[in-house]
DNA sequence: CCGCAACTGATATAGTATAACAAAACAGTT
DNA sequence: AACTGTTTTGTTATACTATATCAGTTGCGG
């Protein structure tokens, strides 16, 4: 039998060592950019190498930015939600047990079946809410 | 002064009427080719239609679909949660008082300022997983 | 009438994601 | 080593989602 999970692929290492130096999210596009010099140059490349690694719960899909992050703590169970600062564009993931609980009971109440969550906070962390960075907008350009 | 807000325009009206008619999402595509027998026949007047609707509150977009899906409850000003049925594409929407006091906890706790909150259920409704509609998957074309 | 704001038309382009098929790499088995 | 099933990669092409830009229009208040 084959004891625990594959090792990651040379791509993969690569995409995840990208995503923890962003410290941010990432596009499909920017890691593809990124890895030019690396001999990758086609997109499937690294939305697979990207599957992997959701799959494996060292990243995640950030659905309102259409990007992708490194997990802060790789392989847990429970579910992630995020708190994205549209002004400087870190992502601060937490869990949070009560949350996860109300959304078990609701799943409970309706017959729902969640297979996948996503929660996403979007507006500024503390500290561009302090220094009036009121206004800014991230450029992934 | 301007008393209350602008009324819809004729193309606003038709998007709203086809995303209530639908009564799940679509996408700005799905609508776009709806609306060619109507002569609409560019991206962005579907775009900015659903501009309209979502700033006024008559629909939402649902980031993990990137689609669109009228409101269940027009103009409610707290946040919106959704729980979509990957196997029969049918959306609940629904506001969860204690999800949301949750949520504006976290913020006062982490200083996180929120302007906009991000929360879906992928899953099975009751009905098909009742029914063994285990395991397929809605397309859109 | 004038000016302003919102909306539209039209064209082009940017950005995100997958299909399909062939080839190579890898691990476990015989 | 040879065989087998699975995973990963390369490559090309294509589909899907979204915005930029600029000109023209419409509706309304001053
Ligand atoms: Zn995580
Ligand atoms: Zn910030
Ligand atoms: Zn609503
Ligand atoms: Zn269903």
């Amino acid at each position: 039998m084959s004891s625990g999970r594959r090792p990651l692929s040379q791509t993969q290492e690569r995409v995840l060592a990208l995503l923890v130096a962003a410290g941010k999210p990432l596009s499909a596009y920017d890691l593809l950019h990124l890895l030019r010099h690396e001999g990758v140059n086609a997109p499937p490349t690294v939305y697979r190498a990207l599957d992997r690694l959701v799959r494996d719960g060292l990243a995640h899909r950030i659905e309102s930015l259409n990007a992708f992050v490194a997990c802060s703590r790789p392989h847990h169970q429970d579910m992630a939600s995020f708190a994205i600062c549209d002004a400087c564009g870190v992502v601060a993931e937490f869990g949070d047990g009560e949350l996860q609980s109300r959304l078990e009971a609701l799943s409970e109440r309706t017959g729902f079946q969640a297979e996948r969550t996503t929660v996403e906070l979007r507006g500024r962390c503390a500290a561009c809410a302090a220094h009036g960075h009121g206004h800014g907008h991230v450029h992934a350009h």
